[in-house]
DNA sequence: ATGGATGCAAATATTTTGCATTTTG
DNA sequence: CAAAATGCAAAATATTTGCATCCAT
């Protein structure tokens, strides 16, 4: 069975994500990782990404142009099934929690004959601050 | 101002389309292209699959991979907005219309002070036929 | 004939992987 | 010390683009 090592990379990368509240790139937090003098392979940072989001401790998001963005959601959140409401502005995300839309949604799923209905929903929108 | 020619890939690829009612990438559509004899570059198709999409024609969904996905759906669902419930063992789509979800969706955003909420729904599960 | 469309190959962009080396537990 | 993690560069994917040629209008 394989055991999780805490490295000097993924501290550095686990630290940086918790000052982050907006979706980020692979690359984009590789560069920021180099600018803080953390010095971490990007390779690194895939690989480290790849299995915080498959341990559910990060969300990630695909771009409309393919690319895979990052974010540590809340603990809290982290755990349930939850979407995002993401400002187009500014990039700062909102966790959306709705329970009524859960069944809302396997209902449709149910209705046409489907089983075993999972979903993926995403919110865009622009915040307050943005809005002026 | 740009006028659409209709040229022989153009039309066989919109044949093609047109028997399908599955999620299908660009490489697939080019390789059944090929299958039928219809010599078509791969460039052509993700051209033509590009404005296609631009001009709703057909409908496009990223893979978990990364990977584009294309479906011609039927003329009246192209023009309003809709979501997809695909199967996970065939690939066969239904569309679905959800007044009722566009307003709660909505109301979620401007719940949270956001503005012009936008958003993208996507279900996924097994079909009656396919769950035996 | 004229400008849009095509084909091919080269270029992009992102993410993955092989492997020798370093590091953690 | 063994297994896991890293770094780098090469490889793999998916899609785009430059450009000469072709063809629909």
């Amino acid at each position: 069975m394989s055991t999780q090592r805490v490295t000097r990379q993924r501290t550095a990368l686990r630290e940086l994500l918790d000052e982050l509240d907006e979706f980020r790139s692979a690359q984009q937090l590789h560069a920021q990782l180099l600018a803080r003098g953390a010095g971490v392979g990007l390779a690194t940072v895939y690989r480290t990404l790849g299995s915080m989001a498959q341990a559910g401790e990060v969300d990630v998001l695909r771009t409309e142009q393919g690319e895979s963005l990052y974010l540590r959601c809340a603990p809290l959140a982290a755990r349930t099934h939850h979407h995002h409401l993401v400002c187009r502005v500014c990039g700062r995300t909102v966790d959306v929690a709705g329970p009524n839309l859960e069944e809302y949604v396997d209902g449709i799923g149910r209705g046409q004959g489907f089983v075993d209905v999972e979903h993926t929903l995403e919110l865009r929108g622009t915040c307050a601050a943005c809005a002026g």
